[in-house]
DNA sequence: GCTTCCCGCCATACG
DNA sequence: CGTATGGCGGGAAGC
């Protein structure tokens, strides 16, 4: 019930004649992962309905589908019933890894290397595994997870596990859709300089982690930069910003970039060194939340230190592409980045 | 032009 | 059987 308002979608009249935009950014999955961490992430919420979530969002059921398996993949909320789901917070990510983290060694997701000549692990599908997560709890496997093998929760776990179990803090596309799917599709040419890669990413500022003190065994950290400024919107007619209730600092914000030239990795374990990338600077393409860095509603469109990733991508060979990660990898990133934003964010007020 | 990826149909699992 | 779930292709936004 309730499915669509046809309003606060992707439709909005921004202009007097009535004329709408759509945008396909303002309905991405990313930014709706955003909402939704925003939406549940206070006080008092410990239950989280789907059919509540959609209209709350605005959105469909099937997409609230997308964002709860991803979430349910790193412990952020845990399926409780039919149509109804629990939040378990952030605080429950470092543990989920944890899980992932032995599960992967236990299952060789070691990738080694995503540099040129596609080496990368051969592919070790072993999808037919049932690599249950046993969510630390009640892990009287359950054969509720029938479907699950080759779901997005699964495929999200594995790419997970991909960082946590080499030692590598940066993996090609193309390297994960070939370790996790198994290539056999490279796709349209890679012709491009384009090469898309993720990097991990630490909880963005956790200098001290109150409370909790045990999240700093094995932060990840994820990033990506494409292919080019990716989300960019600043180019056309960015609108105005946003006309509704409270902030979505995100709109202004061109990019972001960070130096990554000092070896100085404030929360490093041993599972992560550097790798052989030691370009001198990363782009952090999309719209980044604001805290992440310290910045605010910066909407400084200086592009200029870009030419890193020119470096990156000489690093990285471009090699084939994979349609179905690379939509997959894509939305990943995009709800990444929004749940670390809200990590940092509440870390950071502390 | 090619790539990214949102929409939503519809196959499937569940109750 | 109806409902809940989510894979997946097409087509369009984005670059």
């Amino acid at each position: 019930m309730s499915s669509s308002s046809s309003s606060a979608f992707g439709f909005r009249e921004a202009e007097p004649d009535g004329k709408q935009f759509y945008s396909r950014k303002e309905k991405s999955l990313g930014l709706l992962c955003s909402k939704f961490l925003k939406l549940y992430n206070r006080d008092g919420v410990e239950s989280i309905g789907l059919d509540d979530a959609a209209s709350r969002l605005g959105v469909e059921r099937r997409r609230i589908y997308d964002v709860v398996n991803i979430l349910e993949s790193i412990g952020v909320v845990a399926r409780q019933a039919k149509n109804l789901y629990s939040w378990q917070g952030f605080d429950a990510i470092p543990e989920a890894l944890e899980v992932l983290k032995e599960e992967g060694l236990r299952e060789n997701f070691n990738i080694n290397g995503c540099t040129n000549s596609g080496n990368v692990l051969n592919d070790n599908e072993n999808e037919g595994s049932t690599c249950t997560v046993t969510d630390g709890q009640d892990s009287s496997s359950s054969k509720i997870e029938s479907k699950r093998e080759k779901s997005l929760w699964l495929l999200t776990q594995n790419f997970v596990k991909l960082f946590l179990c080499s030692d590598v803090d940066m993996i090609t596309l193309d390297s994960a859709a070939m370790a996790l799917l198994g290539d056999s599709n490279n796709s349209t040419a890679m012709r491009k300089s384009r090469k898309p890669a993720f990097r991990w990413l630490g909880w963005k500022g956790n200098p001290c982690n109150r409370s909790a003190g045990f999240l700093d065994l094995n932060e990840p950290k994820k990033r990506v930069f494409g292919t080019d400024i990716t989300n960019l919107r600043l180019k056309k007619n960015k609108v105005d910003s946003l006309t509704e209730k409270k902030s979505n600092p995100k709109l202004n914000v061109p990019k972001y970039f960070k130096h990554c030239n000092e070896e100085s990795n404030p929360d490093e374990s041993r599972l992560e060194q550097h790798s052989k990338h030691k370009s001198k600077g990363f782009v952090y393409g999309p719209f980044t939340p604001a805290s992440i860095s310290g910045i605010h509603d910066s909407r400084s469109k200086n592009t200029k230190q870009v030419l890193d990733f020119a470096s990156l991508a000489s690093t990285f060979r471009p090699k084939y592409h994979n349609e179905a990660v690379n939509g997959l990898f894509g939305h990943y990133v995009e709800a990444w980045k929004s749940w670390y934003a809200e990590v940092g964010d509440k870390e950071q007020k502390t």
